[in-house]
DNA sequence: CTCCAATCGCAACCGGGGTAGCGTTAGCGT
DNA sequence: ACGCTAACGCTACCCCGGTTGCGATTGGAG
């Protein structure tokens, strides 16, 4: 599937400079701003190689997220469930913060929306993330801190799911106390046997 | 602010047929898919006339959005706060999978999620909301369901949260059960006095 | 009924994103 | 080292969403 006849050499400078100049111009215009012909500048590559590999502005998003969705992250070990899963969960508004990540992720959830392929990308990659996350569920249930019939990937999602919902559905800020709150409910949810 | 010069005969007639055409087009191609056109063409009015008074894309997107704020929607009363918060749930969860409904919804938050003016209007639309789902947490708690220190509206954001983001960010399937489990996990930390 | 300004329709234009055909470069197997 | 061909660069072109200037229509106050 990814064993392309030549996968060295120029095409892999070209593959890296493209996919460098991708996530700069995220980082800069945001996803309704990114275009082929940017990139293409950016990066010194031709439009019309652009156009080849990656054949349009959704193929360079889900391209990224690709790449995106293999680097781990550092899931918090805090001892305890509650500690784990703020952790986690700041993780997630924290990111949205930085200047350097947030666009790039923003950009991610932007072009999902509205493309079908970035979309299941997006969806591996939280698979993946959910995959990772769980993680802290697990070892909270074989501590004894949660029931042991529940499953471990829904505490994440709903966990992080009002921190993305606040950002991405009603528009509203995210302070620290508020992503605390939604680790919390999820945990109290978990505890109470829902989940 | 709203009002003109002139309201009423051929600007009236102008102006609604501009809001159901960019209705129907949503509906048809979605929000990737919307332009200020194929809306000119399908509403009989000519384009140089759209673009002057909505500007652009988003320009239509914020008028149709500030029009769905004001209608209401039918807020359930079951009697208890379980049944209420289910049932707001899956209201929403239905209204997006409804052929007519589902398509302009998903079409607002996507433009939301990549322009500053839909952002803006889609978010009175969520407080809008949020206010009036509030009501059935009132009830709970004024029934002695659930504690009185809580924050009404959060029980609500965390209730539909997850649903949103299974649709919009993970981009999985939303089953009935699932929509009922976000509500029960948001009871739970309610009624552990977590909101 | 009359007038005038707000509003709309029209045709021509513009600019940039996306495509096509073809020549050139350079991986990589031998 | 050599040659084949995948992969890239270049030019020219097309297409269509968006803009502009001006003339035609019509709401609504008096």
């Amino acid at each position: 599937m990814e064993s392309s006849k030549r996968p060295g050499g120029r095409s892999a400078r070209v593959r890296d400079a493209v996919r460098q100049a991708t996530l700069a111009e995220l980082v800069e215009r945001g996803y309704p701003g990114l275009t082929v012909e940017n990139v293409a500048e950016r990066s010194g590559v031709h439009k019309t190689t652009v156009y080849r590999r990656w054949g349009s502005v959704e193929g360079l998003i889900s391209d990224a997220l690709e790449l995106a969705k293999d680097e781990p992250w550092p899931i918090p070990d805090t001892g305890s469930i509650e500690g784990d899963l703020r952790g986690i969960v700041q993780l997630v508004r924290t990111g949205f913060d930085d200047p350097e990540l947030g666009p790039v992720s923003t950009a991610f959830v932007a072009a999902a929306v509205q493309n079908p392929d970035a979309a299941r990308a997006l969806h591996e990659f939280f698979v993946a993330r959910h995959e990772q996350s769980a993680e802290v569920v697990r070892r909270a249930v074989a501590r004894g801190e949660l029931p042991d019939v529940i499953d471990v990937r829904e505490v994440v999602r709903v966990a992080v799911a009002p921190v993305y919902y606040r950002l991405f559905v009603a528009h509203e800020p995210v302070s620290e106390r508020d992503a605390d709150r939604a680790a919390d409910a999820a945990l109290a949810a978990a505890r109470a046997g829902v989940l």
